[in-house]
DNA sequence: CTGATTATTTAACATTTGTAAAAGGATAAG
DNA sequence: CTTATCCTTTTACAAATGTTAAATAATCAG
């Protein structure tokens, strides 16, 4: 069984997108499970339709798929990020896309089909979730923006702003698929910098 | 006082989403006002706080921004196409983005605010919502897949197999930035085809 | 029809990024 | 400690795209 408190920072996560009354709140904790992965392990193969919305507790985690035999990487999630394979989940199609822990991992899980059976009970569960996808849409936009219109050396440091401890963290071949370019570009780019 | 025949296009285009109600139907038509808009013309100008959903009832139109004094392209809607300013729309911040006619064309619009105060009586209008945004979630996650990993080259071809009927009725330096490049670039790109 | 304006192509050159291979560093297992 | 493996950097060269300017081509207004 799991610990309420276990939980504590997922349904606070929650609420501040869209404050829930508690019987929502418990038909969502009744869902959600805990699953342990280790550091370079995969959560989800690619391949696997995606029926589960997970949530970062503890840990550093990405989604990549395979291009021409090579990893790229479409995301990274931190601590208290929601991860989320959309492409699969909302056209129901296997997806392409493996999740992979990147340190020793825990992360909150949730059925898919059976949070979006409790919309028709729980209209704000619902409105919860519209607004966890309006600005998802919102980040990713903007996020295309970035890559179509602004070279790799300012993409890099634009990430290094916004995220300086995810270049301890992460290696640097798999930032360098994040910002769209190789591994030997990503190198030259911090050459230059300093 | 809008013809019901008018705007049976955009009601079919939602019922096709998400069945509605006649009655939640009725309360989508009465929020539905008509806009045309000329050749060239902006039906939203940059600064201006979006709080409009439109629709392409008759002609085209885009989306585009400015950078660096020059005009980028973000996205293109043709007949029975939604318009969306998302990152205005969600955020509440003035947009820094334009809609601008690229043909005669004439628009249905939703005042947002209103569309959304009907959430609570239409759980069905907010679901509708919803999937829409999913959707459109979808689309950009794609999309910026092909413009992070695909050559321009290849970026051209697949706009040219998509939407054939686009190198027509838009001017190459719009398709340019849309594709992420110079219009000399592309240029260059159309004759190495040939 | 004509001139003016706008759109597209071409050319020459600069810059960025990719590719392949090798070298240097860091890390983990024995 | 030592070796093996993996990660990162460097080098040399190739390919793609950007920049600027000029040359054509197409379109529009009078």
């Amino acid at each position: 069984m799991i610990q309420p408190a276990e939980l504590v920072s997922f349904l606070s996560f929650l609420q501040k997108i869209q404050p829930l009354t508690p019987s929502a709140l418990e038909a969502i904790y009744s869902l959600c499970s805990l699953i342990a992965v280790r550091k370079n392990q995969n959560l989800q193969e690619i391949g696997m339709r995606c029926k589960t919305i997970y949530f970062v507790k503890e840990g550093l985690a990405r989604i990549f798929y395979l291009k021409g035999g090579n990893e790229v990487t479409e995301y990274f999630a931190f601590e208290n990020d929601l991860i989320i394979r959309a492409e699969s989940l909302f056209t129901g199609k296997p997806s392409l896309k493996a999740i992979q822990a990147l340190e020793d991992t825990v992360f909150i899980g949730i059925p898919a089909d059976q949070l979006f059976s409790l919309f028709d009970t729980f209209p704000q569960i619902e409105r919860l979730f519209r607004k966890i996808i309006e600005q998802a849409y919102v980040h990713t936009v903007n996020r295309m923006e970035t890559i179509q219109f602004h070279s790799a050396e300012e993409r890099y440091a634009q990430l290094v702003e916004e995220k300086p401890n995810l270049i301890q963290r992460i290696p640097l071949k798999y930032i360098a698929s994040y910002l769209g370019i190789t591994q030997v570009s990503l190198s030259r780019i911090r050459a230059s910098i300093r």
